[in-house]
Parts: C-alpha cells; sequence; structure tokens
RNA sequence: GGUGCUAUCGUCUAGCGGUCUAGGACAACGGCCUCUCACGCCGUAAACCCGGGUUCGAGUCCCGGUAGCACUACCA
C-alpha cells in the first residue's frame, strides 16, 4: 500500500519549543521532503489547563528562523483545517459518540479525586478490564440513570473499553517489532466532558486519519501508548489507512541522568531552545540559540546529527543534502546526550563558510553597541582577518576592538610574558625608525622593520611581542602588519607613545 | 513496583558474522607552523556493560543478568 506522504508535527503550546520537539519536526521535515510528501503543523491543544498564551507563535517563527517549511496547517491553511484541536471539539464529538455507540467506549463519573483515593488506598491501581466493573460508569450503572446524570450536569469522562490479554504487535520504523500485551494498557480517558475536548490519544487519532497522515514520527516517550493508538484505529475500523510509526530516540541531559529538559539550558549555561522565550507566567527569560549567536544552518546540521548518522564521515551538511541523505532506517535507536561542545564547532564551521561582507553586515551592529562606527568595507576587512578564530559573530568584537580603539589597559598576563627590560628602549627606538617611515605598507614597513632588527641584532620575537603589546594590549590578534596596515602611521606612532608613557 | 525501549572511546557515532591489532568527528593532550593568540596540519591517549550460548569464527545473532531511559494522569 503505498500513498502520498504526509507527516505532521503536533505540539501542544505549552511554552517554548524544546530542542528535542525542534529534532522531531526537522526528521519530519526531511522524511517529508525526501518522499516528495507534505508535512503538516498542527496544535494540540486539548488540555485548556496548560495553554500558554504565545507559545504557538514562537512555534511557527521557530521553524522559520529554522528553514524547516510547513506545508499545511497553522499559518499557512489548508484543505483538512482546522488545525487547532481547540477549534475541532465536534468533530471529536461525533467519534467519541461512535465509539460509544459501538460499545467500544464507556461513560464514567469517577471523579478524579475518587481516583486519586483509590491510587493512594490499591497500590499499582490501574483502571482496565479487572477494575472496571467496581468504579462508576456506565458499565455498571443502569442507563436511564447515565441519561439523567448527564441532564442533572455531572461531569464525566469517556474512557476507551480495553480487551484485556491481547497481543499487539507494532512495526517500528526504527526499532522493528514492538509486541505489548493489552493488559497492561488501562482504559484511557478519551473525553471530558468539563471542556468537551478530548484527550491526547483521541484526538490524535481522528486527525492523523482525516489528515490522512501517512507517518507518525514522534518521540520515543510515544512508544507506550502506541498500542493504545493502534486499537484505536481498530476501534474506528482505520487499520488498513493506520499510519507507520517511527519513534524516536530522546535527547538526555549532558550531564547526569534523565531527558533533556527545559531548565537543564541556563543551568548548564547552554540554549534548549530555538529562540529565546520569555514566559508569560513566570515572567523568567529562557536563551535562545538565534539570541546566542547561532546560525540556523549550524543548529540544523548539529541537531540532524545528533541520532542520525549518514554512511560515511561527512559531518556538514545543507538542509538540501539532508533531505536527500536521510533514512529513518540509520535514525539511531539508543537516547543522545546532548552534546553541547560540538554545537559550537558547527556554528564555527558556517561561520567560516560565509564571505566578509555577509559576517561584516551580522557584526556593524554589534560594533554599533560599543559604539563604534565604522565603513562597511573596512568592517569587511578586518573580519576577514580575524573570523578563523571565532564561533560566534559576537565574539568579533574581542578578536577586533583594537582595530577600532587604542587599548586603555594592557593584560597582565602578557606583558609578564612578552614585556621585558629592554622593550621601553625598543619600542622608543623603533618609535624614531617609524616615524622616519613615509610608505607605512605592509611590505615596507616589514622590510625596513626586520632590517633594523637584524642590523641592531635584537630578538625579533622581543621587539614584535612589545610592539604588538603597545598595539592590541595584550599578546594576541592578527599579523601585526595587517593592523599597522589597517589603524595607519598616525594612530601606530600614538599608540607606541601612550605605552611608552603607562609601561615605562 | 509493572511494562516497554536501549547498551561501541568523556560525548556524538561508524560497524549490519571473518577485511576490527574497532574507523570518523567534538573535547583533551603533544608537536609542527609562527612576532602573539588562533586557524591549519601531523600525532597521542581513549570504547565493544557482564555472563552464557549459536558458529570453524561474535562488537555484529540468541538468551539471561546488570545498567540507563521512557511510560505507567480527566498532560501532551
Amino acid at each position: 500500500m503505498s500513498r502520498p506522504v504526509r507527516v505532521r508535527f503536533a505540539p501542544s503550546p505549552t511554552g517554548a519549543l524544546h530542542i528535542g520537539g525542534v529534532r522531531t519536526a526537522l526528521y519530519n521535515y526531511l522524511f517529508a521532503r525526501q518522499n516528495g510528501g507534505q508535512m503538516l503543523l498542527r496544535i494540540e491543544d486539548t488540555d485548556s489547563n496548560r495553554f500558554v498564551p504565545g507559545a504557538e507563535e514562537y512555534i511557527i517563527e521557530s521553524l522559520q528562523w529554522l528553514g524547516i517549511k510547513i506545508d499545511e496547517g497553522i499559518s499557512v491553511g489548508g484543505e483538512n483545517g482546522p488545525y487547532r484541536q481547540s477549534e475541532r471539539r465536534e468533530i471529536y464529538k461525533k467519534y467519541v459518540r461512535q465509539l460509544l455507540l459501538d460499545g467500544k467506549a464507556y461513560i464514567a463519573f469517577d471523579t478524579p479525586q475518587e481516583l486519586e483515593a483509590k491510587r493512594a488506598e490499591v497500590a499499582n491501581f490501574q483502571y482496565d478490564a479487572s477494575t472496571r466493573m467496581q468504579m462508576r460508569n456506565s458499565l455498571v450503572i443502569p442507563e436511564a440513570e447515565v441519561r439523567q446524570r448527564i441532564a442533572d450536569g455531572e461531569q464525566y469522562v469517556v474512557r476507551f473499553k480495553v480487551e484485556p490479554n491481547e497481543d499487539i504487535h507494532l512495526h517500528d520504523l526504527i526499532r522493528g517489532e514492538v509486541v505489548i500485551n493489552s493488559s497492561i494498557l488501562d482504559d484511557k480517558v478519551l473525553y471530558k466532558s468539563a471542556d468537551e475536548l478530548p484527550t491526547y490519544h483521541l484526538a490524535n487519532i481522528v486527525d492523523d486519519y482525516l489528515m490522512k497522515i501517512s507517518h507518525v514520527i514522534r518521540g520515543e516517550e510515544w512508544l507506550p501508548s502506541a498500542p493504545l493508538h493502534v486499537l484505536l484505529y481498530r476501534a474506528f475500523g482505520w487499520e488498513d489507512v493506520m499510519p507507520q510509526f517511527a519513534h524516536l530516540p530522546l535527547l538526555l541531559k549532558p550531564d547526569g541522568n534523565g531527558k533533556l529538559s527545559k531548565r537543564d539550558g541556563d543551568r548548564l549555561g547552554f540554549p534548549v531552545f530555538p529562540l529565546e522565550w520569555h514566559d508569560p507566567k513566570t515572567g523568567t527569560i529562557s536563551s535562545g540559540y538565534r539570541e546566542s549567536g547561532y546560525f540556523p544552518e549550524a543548529v540544523i546540521n548539529f541537531l540532524a546529527l545528533l541520532g542520525w548518522h549518514a554512511e560515511g564521515d561527512k559531518e556538514l551538511y545543507t538542509m538540501d543534502e539532508l533531505i536527500n541523505a536521510f533514512s529513518l532506517q540509520r535514525v539511531s535507536k539508543a537516547g543522545a546526550k546532548f552534546d553541547f561542545e560540538k554545537g559550537k564547532w558547527f556554528n564555527h564551521q558556517y561561520l567560516i563558510q560565509k564571505n566578509n561582507d555577509e559576517l561584516a553586515q551580522l557584526f556593524m551592529p554589534i560594533l554599533k553597541e560599543h559604539g563604534i562606527e565604522a565603513p562597511h568595507d573596512k568592517v569587511a576587512r578586518i573580519v576577514g582577518l580575524v573570523k578563523e578564530r571565532v564561533n560566534f559573530v559576537k565574539e568579533l568584537w574581542y578578536e577586533t576592538c583594537f582595530f577600532f580603539e587604542a587599548p586603555t589597559e594592557y593584560d597582565e598576563k602578557s606583558l609578564k610574558k612578552r614585556w621585558k627590560e629592554d622593550s621601553p628602549k625598543h619600542i622608543n627606538e623603533l618609535l624614531n625608525v617609524l616615524e622616519g617611515v613615509d610608505d607605512f605598507s605592509a611590505e615596507n614597513l616589514d622590510k625596513v622593520v626586520m632590517a633594523w632588527i637584524a642590523e641592531k641584532e635584537y630578538g625579533v620575537g622581543v621587539v614584535m611581542n612589545a610592539f604588538r603589546i603597545c598595539l592590541v594590549g595584550a599578546a594576541r590578534g592578527p599579523h601585526i602588519w595587517a593592523i599597522t596596515d589597517e589603524i595607519g602611521k598616525e594612530e601606530t606612532l600614538a599608540r607606541m607613545r601612550t605605552a611608552l608613557k603607562k609601561l615605562s
């Protein structure tokens, strides 16, 4: 049975989109594109209590930033809408009614408090075939009374009637055959009258069916409930169009145990969100990859390789190359610890690939923040000299500040190592030499200065390092003639005089 | 507790019975380059969870153990 590939990314708007969720979206996208299929974005907001304003917009903006394009769904529309589950109440109600009519589900009046009490009283209590006849539901209460209670406004839920002791086989595209016995499943709540909304399980199956989803690619946390979903497809008689499942390994904390959580990011000093997130409830701000200076291509590349690996040793992939190379069969089964260090390396790779004009464009606003206004071509030139030594655009400031302003202080470690007893004398003499040089080009300066050093029989390193300290304020930076070339004669001499004054 | 999934260097991973004295990348360390710091290049250290099978032969297949993770809600 071959049908058009249609996948969906279906987050719930309970906060910022987690980086693990981003990877799920990415894999869905890669799979869809590779197979000439479509990707849907559906918002699973069936829990009215957990709704967070702004989350939906955040998700859309994140995917946009990362270059994950949605073909159908929220924000782009389509023929199978609405794509927000809270707007599909009537659709779900119809299917719930059908299940009830077919005797595949029943109405239960047990309150959350009663269930809680039951769980406290009976160890490992489970609402299932073994216990449901002792509970307050339409299986034990006469039909007329059930009607009356509902008419009286009593709240209820609809539970799925799971037949016990049946092995449910599931073919997972990543894990192969998975078998689970139905007895371990409970009679899941499918619908709650309180907010007239279904729970995830029902909404998910109904929507995937109605939206003609061919492949469900989601996190491993769903694997235990996948058999329930199979049962639901069967109950509706949709088994022949049931999507194929692929359960992705989870992203784990870099330290210690457990899956990566929203709080790990700022605790360990790296973002777990694509974009900066301002929580409207707590007011806390969490850092994002975009604001931290990551390129979307780097984040995509990094994430793609966290749990997936093509044949060969290639590690740098554009989105198109990923689309081409991706395969679910090559997704790892084990969870991956989130290795933040490698993310920096990816960013570095993409940064050095960018041309100087592009980088200058990105760097100019940062320069402005430091009070520097410089012409584009100058910035581009300078950036070109140092781009290989940074991972992020914002680090460019540290590497280039001395091109724009004279050092105001001198790095102590550099002084200790490179500013010798003779240094003031050397600099003084060099100052005299340079004052007489009119051609300040790199080639000429190199010729003149090297000749002078040779004549005086000074050590090249000793003189040049002291010179560098005058210009940069520390023992670092690009080639010294690149610096003098950029700042010019007057500034070079001025910095030398300042240093002589301050360091003698 | 129950059920399921998983298990190769510190980390991400390659490996789909012999070519594995286990390959790549990040990180670490050392060297080269060099006026400095980087980059780059070269190199070093570093792993098949344990125990049984199957097989002429197991990192690769099977079973058990152990460990990790997930799920076990009127959350997704």
